[in-house]
DNA sequence: ATATTTTTATAGCCTAAATTGATTAACATG
DNA sequence: CATGTTAATCAATTTAGGCTATAAAAATAT
């Protein structure tokens, strides 16, 4: 049993396909067909069931696979552990953002990080905590910035910062002028949300549904970016929330209809997140200093109470 | 890197000898050079401090061989995974047992755990506390029995039966012809104590300490096993403690000067223990039923009183 | 039902890597 | 200084991994 042929049974096992998980290897697929035959033969035990078109895992196959994972995982660990006595940060960095941070939070901390670490390629893609969690555990993504607590036992996090909830009222809504909005007064029926996916709108769901007890799921009007969902909101199709830094370089006539929960004000905790491996972990902390620094300032709520960004049934 | 040189990189850390370690890995010398060499040039990195005599590990060597020794179990955990889909139980097992266990249990489910797994090829080694944890740390040992609670974080136990302490007391001693004894009444001073290294000696002191604070460790008369304690008692030289399985196959008139503490009797916890790895689960989950069968009826003591196998400064 | 496409397995060949035996070099020890 | 021990080096051999070409099997289209 080598560390390659672990390689090549988690390259098919996630791609169901030979012909496809050779070329994510960089080799032919008769290299992958014989190295987990000889495999197979080793244990003495079918990995794959070829019968079926897409190709599957056997029962044992995604034991193995799980395992594979680990042992490949841990080598590549064997690699962190020498860069770290030499104290070189580089290589590739795989980072996700979900979409209601990926504008507001990236510009800030991008160039002071790739300043810091020249010889890091970062490579950032954005996408949804669903997603993000998924990518983690296969090894796809090294870290992540979502909003959390997550409680993904695979999955340790590292809170950045806790960023409030803004009102978005549009004149004529009920409660424009209004400051210091109480949670009680909010209305989850005006209100807009983000579409399906995004954990920003679940977070106002559950702020919504902590004062109402709100059964009925469809809501009207929904969008897939905050952008979209201010200029819905200035058309008088009801209120929104926001998140805080989305607030700071909106033109001067939105920001009129910016209004502040009373403290503690609801708000979402942001984190890096990242398997509990720990592997690269030298660029996750170093990550982690960059935005916190950054961040430090541009946030300076005292009083939150960080709401739940899963969606619970 | 390879799976391997992983393992080769083990074995010259453990003889620090690489010609010695070449003959456990059934290779020549050369190829432990070769390969040892290929891994720490990939790695670009010194594993091994060749300056020395005998060869030392550098310090990103010493967290190598941690990451090494993970990699290498976890590699042989896909076997066990295909035994266990298989139902084969089969196979070395090495199980260590303490001197103080070892006369007693070893002859009570030895026969029967062989009959009831053929294909285990049992390698039983008498081995202090101190020297099984050694050999379970570095997968010598793939589990062993002995007395708990330990409190060492890779190691897990599994409590198989709890072995109360029997006072010998021979006849003209001060406590002659009492019973339940006790513990305030022992002294510290007139028990005969096994040699240094046995946790049954460590049991019984910190049993005589929780009553009275004794600093002096000047003990006059120790011996390496429980059958010389025995004779030394009789010799009038002073009252013994003695497990109780030990007082099982006594002869008669020796056993009238056994005499039993008053609830809750002072006990030893005896566990099977094993790496947290769980390597092996299916053999050590089967020895735990086959001791704890056959134990059950031979101690049916209701309520005692654990004592700590563990020295505590 | 037949042709076409897609996908995996097989065979033969080549190259690279692992291993060996023999030898050398370095070092410690009597 | 000689001797024994131990690791490194070298050339030779074996083994294993990978490639191209091709066959076989299965799915899809005609």
């Amino acid at each position: 049993m080598t560390i390659t042929q672990l390689y090549y049974v988690l390259a098919v096992a996630e791609n169901q396909n030979f012909t496809k998980a050779a070329e994510k290897c960089f080799v032919t697929q008769p290299t992958l067909s014989m190295q987990i035959q000889k495999l197979e033969d080793e244990l003495d035990v079918q990995i794959f069931d070829r019968s079926k078109k897409p190709i599957e895992l056997t029962d044992v196959g995604k034991k193995i696979v799980i395992q594979a994972r680990n042992i490949v995982n841990e080598s590549y660990r064997i690699q962190d552990i020498v860069d770290q006595q030499k104290g070189f940060i580089g290589g590739e960095f795989k980072l996700g953002i979900i979409p209601t941070v990926m504008p507001t939070l990236l510009p800030m901390f991008l160039k002071a990080f790739i300043k810091k670490h020249p010889k890091v390629k970062l490579k950032i893609e954005e996408l949804t905590t669903e997603e993000i969690i998924t990518r983690i555990n296969d090894g796809h993504l090294d870290a992540a910035i979502a909003a959390t607590p997550l409680e993904v036992d695979t999955i340790k996090e590292r809170a950045l910062f806790y960023e409030p909830f803004v009102c978005y009222i549009p004149q004529g809504h009920r409660l424009h002028g209004k400051n210091n909005i109480d949670i009680a007064h909010l209305d989850i029926d005006d209100m807009l949300l983000l579409e399906d996916g995004h954990c920003f709108r679940e977070g106002v769901i559950n702020l919504c549904k902590a004062f109402k007890d709100h059964t009925d799921d469809e809501f009207q009007l929904e969008s897939g970016s905050i952008e979209t969902l201010i200029k819905l909101s200035n058309e008088g199709l009801g209120m929104t929330l926001l998140p805080y830094l989305h607030t700071l370089d909106m033109r001067e006539n939105e920001k009129k209809n910016l209004h502040y929960f009373k403290e503690p004000s609801p708000a979402r905790e942001v984190s890096i997140i990242f398997h509990k491996s720990e592997l690269k972990m030298q660029i996750i902390e170093s990550l982690q200093d960059v935005i916190a620094g950054i961040i430090r300032g541009a946030i300076a709520f005292q009083d939150v109470k960080i709401i739940s960004p899963i969606h619970k049934k």
